[in-house]
Order: structure tokens, then sequence, then C-alpha cells
DNA sequence: GTCTATAAATAGATAGAC
DNA sequence: GTCTATCTATTTATAGAC
């Protein structure tokens, strides 16, 4: 009964584990590049180095592929909330998010899912561990913009579900592959200006 | 030699143009609801009403179909921007852009585009249409930035191309369906919210 | 579990009659 | 130009041997 949660995995369950990792590595940095609909799971199959049979045997369609990935990506972004320092601002907090939610993103390693798909949408909503980590970011970071807010750091005539959105929306900017394509900044420098546009806007102060 | 540009068009010529812009617009409202790779040529023609052959008679791909259709959006962008009071503030007239496209966005016809499509970006490239329509865009809109920029209403520091991608990036703005599917806010409050996060940031003043 | 081979469905595009 | 019918390629998914 090695299955049980909490106990040593066998040496064969480590090894499935390592397999499936590699998989949804390899389909984490396909949805990155080409978002789920021109991802083919022949493509994924090739990428690992296994037929796609073996693929099906792992994950039962191409929407729990996706879904795998993200919950990935989920469970890494809930991780670096927790290595935050709890003596920064709130508004730092923040801002220290989004920098990383650029950063994946500039690292080919943020997946760009259509959000209209539905049987991909029911993937996600029927996936246990994505749903636990959406919230517990979701209420993560709800805690830090009601902070920043009433702290006056934040704009506090903003709904807190719009902050939310914003910040969640710099996890798929099109601004990043523009200004990436125009050579024109570094890294470092996109990152800044993104982050500078959305906490302090366009106008002058 | 009715096909000669500034001549009148025959009764046959409008009624062919008046097909394609029946097409165009269905392509359009397709391209929205579903975005580019998960509308199908069969749903098209279906939705105007003629056979799928009939549409190949028209327009030769389904990449010229998103081609004409974004040439229809950029054109109606650009007579927009026409529109608009010269003597309003140059901070005023990108605002006035930013709502006009939030409210296209809202309206169920803004075209979503995969950004990585390579077919898809060489139709869209290598349209004359849409190329010039692009840039007379760009070119507005750049000389209204710099001017904002120069009378201070607008942040000097960042790049006239960061300002102008910040601004076109609110067309494909996710925020707009989360803020609608939550269905706390009216179309007019979810305007202003997001032209308020653009302009002004998340920050307090 | 992994493989080869194949099924089953769908999509973009075309042939040819009218 | 419009239609029906079809082609061709691709894609998700599975059967069955090992």
């Amino acid at each position: 009964m090695n299955s049980v949660v909490g106990a040593k995995p066998s040496f064969k369950e480590q090894m499935l584990l390592a397999r499936e990792e590699a998989i949804v590595v390899a389909v984490n940095r396909l949805l990155a590049e080409k978002g789920f609909d021109a991802m083919t799971v022949d493509e994924v199959a090739a990428a690992v180095g296994i037929a796609k049979a073996s693929l099906y045997k792992h994950f039962p369609s191409k929407e729990d592929l996706a879904a795998a990935a993200m919950v990935r990506v989920m469970r890494g972004a809930r991780d670096f909330l927790d290595t935050i320092a709890p003596d920064l601002l709130p508004l730092e907090k923040l801002k220290a998010v989004v920098r990383w939610t650029i950063q994946v993103q500039l690292a080919g390693e943020m997946p760009s899912l259509p959000s209209q798909n539905s049987s991909l949408r029911a993937a996600l909503t029927g996936s246990r561990a994505y749903v636990d980590a959406l919230m517990e970011i979701s209420d993560c970071l709800g805690r830090w913009i009601e902070a920043a807010q009433a702290s006056g750091a934040l704009n506090a005539r903003l709904p807190p579900i719009v902050v939310l959105y914003t910040l969640y929306a710099r996890g798929c900017d099109p601004v990043l592959e523009f200004l990436r394509a125009g050579g024109q900044h570094s890294d470092d420098e996109i990152i800044e200006l993104v982050v500078s546009t959305c906490f302090d806007g366009l106008n002058s102060r």
C-alpha cells in the first residue's frame, strides 16, 4: 500500500512520477509556445520521446494533459507566494508576484489556453488540484490587495476583484512578446516597464 | 470597365460586395466568439447560409477570411480616429480610443487571433489593406502619445512604443470577460474601471 | 507500460454539374 | 457563383501484440 498519502513511494512509483513529470514539462513548454489548440498530442509524444499510445496510459485526454500543466504552474505560483518575505509591504508583495509572472512568461513557461474552450474548462474546473491551488492563490492575493488598499498603497476605489483580475492578466500580456520582438529592451527592462504601467499607469504623476 | 477605382459599381458588383460584406461580418463575429483556431469554415458557411465551396469562390483560404475580418476592424478603428474631436487634449483622445476598443470587445466584435500562427501572420502582413490601416492607426496614435508626453499628461519616461503596445493590448484584455462573467458590473462600469487601471494604474495617488 | 498499426472523426480545400 | 459530393491530410484516441 505505498500509494497511501504520506507513505514512502516505491522505486517503481518514483519512476512513474518522474516520467509523468517529464511529460508535463514538455506539455508546459508546448502550451507556452503554440497554445492549446495548435499543440498536438503527436508533438507531445515526440518531445517526450515515447509513443503516443503510451501518453494515453498516463493521461486520458489532451485536456487532461493541459490541466496537468496548469496544475504545475499554479502550484509553482503558490509555492512562490510562500517564499515572499512576510515583512514586505503588501504592495511590494503584489509587485513581486507580477514580476514573477512576467518572468515565467519570458522564460517560455506560461501555458496559453483559450479562455472559451468548454471541454478544457471542464477539465480544469473538474481538477481538484487545480481548483484548490487557484483558490489558495486568490485568497492570498486577495488578503494582500485588501491590506494594500487599507493602508492607502493601492487605489481603494477599485473593487478588489478588479485588481485581482488585472494582476492575473499580466500572466498573458501580449505587450511582452511585442516588446521582445522589437528587440529594443532587455528582459529586465521589459519587466520593469510592464510593472510600471500596471501599478503606476500611463499617466504622469 | 466598372472595376476601375472610383468608377460607379454595377448592380452585379454591388451584390458581390454585399455578399462578401455579409461573409466578413459573420467571420468577424465567429472570430470574436471562438478565436481563429476554433472557428471552422463550415461554421462560417452555415452562418452566412451558403455552401462552403461558394465561400472559397470569394476567399481563397481560411487565413484570408480572417485577414478580411481584421481589415474590417482596422478600418473601423481608423474611421473612429477620424471622428475624434480635434480640439480634445491628446490624453483624452487616447482614452477615447481605449473606450472604443473595449466597447468593440464587449459587443462581441473584436476578433481574437493567435499571435503565433505563422500562416495567419503571413496572410496579415501580405494584405496591403491591413498593413496600410495598421500603419495609419499607429502613426496617428504615435503622434497623440508624443504630444501627451510633451505636455506632461503622459509619463514621459515610458518609451512611446510601450505606451502604444499597452493601448493595443486593451483590445484583447481578458479582464473584460472575467468581470462580465462575475456579473457585478455593468458594461459602462467595466469600461471606466479598465480605462482607470490602464491610465491611472492600481496605485493610489 | 511501451510499442506499431489503425480506427474514427474532423477540417481545409477542390471537382464538376448546373 | 452556387450547389452536392468528395478528396486529402490531420488529429484525437484506441486495439492488441509484447
